[in-house]
DNA sequence: ACCCACCTCCCTATCAACTGGTAGGCTAAA
DNA sequence: TTTAGCCTACCAGTTGATAGGGAGGTGGGT
């Protein structure tokens, strides 16, 4: 009997950890806690603690892709766009607890194998052209102000907001991300 | 006999390791084998490994603090301590290789003990206090183009180098550093 | 209908390697 | 004689990982 999908629980469980304590700050023995399952029996769901980190990332990819797809039907101004992007990053963050799984990963890089490597390229890079799109309409609509070449914007933006993750995760307060990205938000018309 | 100062080759060592790997990335073991000196031997300097991370930020912190005050003696406008600032971070970066100390801690935050997070909090609030003069003298020597809030565009700033850091770890390319960068070193005339 | 092979899922028990940390001793310099 | 600095020799606890077994479900052949 499969107990309710445990190998979903124990990615969520990973995820969570991975974003809050980096790859190398939880174990087997965390996962096997947290799910009430015993340590070994993970093993049969993720052999390697590597397999884990891949389909991890896998995961993590594939539906923050599907966000913004959702998002860019959904919403017609660039202005909209990157705004409802900005909030996918503060509820991330949520308060200052998490990182994005992209940039807790990007610090714990030399505990990670290759496939985990190239999504997490795979990765920024598709967020960086999603984003580009989004300042090349909101260019084009005026709905956001002063936009420069929209690739750089779109870069800029990807650090700005990873690091503003970082900042508030400093001190576990949501602050410290509002204020970094304020002048971003203050660009926005609608 | 004491070997040309083995506590600094320790904190140089664990600042490396902590850069690249995590806080929880490195251990005594491999200090000990970098430094060449016996695991236990570590102790004598840091007794515990909180300690050395309080040791650590605090030498960071300093330093840090040290050379923006020189930058900040030497030059005169506020883009060329901009510049100079941005320098800072490139080389702290080096080809993707590392972040930034504060950066580093601030992921790996559950793992290190009060006294290191509140100086995580003051090295920000430093930084984020020199960018705000910088910016503040930017605006009024013309040398910073359109800068708005002085204080906002500190915060912005300081997220984007660090997220800049993280975007070239993430593949250990600094093209990544500097595309993301590229807008705000536009804004920057002298 | 029955049986048997096989599968999934989880268990206990165990492993070697490594984690940070301690106790106690040696040596050389002050 | 004391002390800083380093050593060897440990320690208990944790790390990711393996072996092997048992419960229960599935599917096929007779």
């Amino acid at each position: 009997m499969p107990r309710a999908d445990t190998k979903t629980a124990l990615l969520n469980s990973a995820e969570q950890a991975a974003r809050t304590m980096g790859f190398d700050g939880f174990s087997y023995a965390d996962l096997a806690n947290d799910v009430g399952i015993r340590k070994a029996s993970i093993h049969h769901h993720f052999p390697s603690k590597a397999d884990l980190s891949v389909a991890l990332m896998k995961r993590y990819h594939e539906g923050f892709r599907e966000v913004c797809a959702e998002i860019e039907t959904n919403f017609t101004t660039g202005g909209q766009q990157l705004i409802k992007l900005i909030d996918q990053y503060r509820e991330g963050s949520t308060d200052g607890k998490r990182l994005c799984l992209c940039a807790s990963f990007s610090a714990s890089r030399d505990s990670l194998p290759p496939d985990v490597l190239e999504q997490i390229s795979l990765f920024r890079t598709m967020v960086i052209d999603w984003m580009t799109r989004a300042f090349e309409k909101g260019r084009n609509d005026g709905s956001i102000a002063g936009v420069q070449e929209p690739a750089l914007e779109a870069s800029a933006t990807m650090s700005l907001l990873e690091g503003a993750q970082l900042a508030a995760r400093s001190e576990e307060n949501s602050e410290r991300f509002e204020t970094a990205i304020q002048l971003l938000i203050s660009r926005i018309s609608s």
